[in-house]
DNA sequence: CTACATGCAAAGGGTTTGCACGACA
DNA sequence: TGTCGTGCAAACCCTTTGCATGTAG
């Protein structure tokens, strides 16, 4: 899908190009909304990308950024943080751990490595500020997943 | 804070400890509440919490177990994947990077190591699923909630 | 006994959806 | 020109808040 060198050099022709091979139109909102969260360094909401669509689309509706953020995410164009559609989860475990995320069904679970625990990130993040507690999410499919085509949400169950 | 051994082996009574050095009175709901996320091995979401605690206490509702889900949070008995009290947001980074986010603000930013994007976690997530994409999140305190006392929020600003 | 926490219900805010008009192919 | 996407507004759902009652300390 990617590796395209021109579309590396042009992102706003890559998101044409995957636009158009997934059968969906072109449409100046769509490419507005992508370019948007390009150039943002921010990892925006939706309505921080609303605004800034805004001020070259004044039409645009905060839906119609919500309804493409969300196909762009399908599309892989753009990213997440967190799980999509998410709520609040919590999490009641206090010791060293980090983080299976299932990307199709949300599965979160814990896995352990001292290794991971100790990785040393300080001068990576050193502009930003001062770490204090470094996590490795891992995204990926879960079993269940894997086997059954089933894209079913996943259903709490302790 | 934790490390007293006591508590490593009564967590019930680790949180009985840190809620009444923090001032506030301990509840069955707040001890209830604690418990069920404590033994929930799937990071469950505030109305799984409820579910959970109903069993146990008919007559608590929905509004306490949030409240108390904060309150927990704040102390450091609990801590929420993703940012608390945060709205979905979108990155256009395809690269492959890493996060910083700041604990107080929110800010967060993308930092890049070819250390950290090719960890080897293969075998530690295989009793969950395949792993796809390994990202790493370092949480902190960015620079200006260091200098700055001010709580405030993250203001949306590109 | 007194202040704090709870339960209830209603409000709040972010996100989604139904429908008629408008624009891409 | 036909179909898909958009804008509008209302609905929806998760989460928070105000207030009277109950309860821990």
């Amino acid at each position: 899908m990617p590796g395209d060198p021109a579309d590396r050099q042009d992102p706003i022709e890559h998101c044409r190009r995957v636009l158009r091979a997934a059968g969906v139109r072109v449409t100046h909102q769509r490419l507005e909304v992508f370019r948007e969260v390009l150039h943002s360094r921010s990892h925006p909401d939706a309505e921080s990308v609303f605004r800034g669509v805004r001020d070259r689309l004044p039409t645009v509706s905060l839906d119609t950024v919500y309804r493409t953020l969300w196909l762009l995410n399908d599309l892989g164009l753009i990213t997440t943080l967190g799980f999509p559609h998410e709520r609040h989860r919590f999490d009641g475990n206090t010791r060293p751990h980090h983080h299976f995320v299932c990307t199709r069904c949300g599965l979160t679970g814990d896995f352990y490595s001292e290794e991971l625990d100790g990785l040393a990130v300080a001068e990576a993040v050193s502009e930003f500020g001062v770490a204090d507690r470094t996590q490795v999410e891992v995204r990926g499919l879960c079993r269940s997943c894997l086997e059954g085509k089933d894209g079913a949400r996943r259903k709490e169950g302790e």
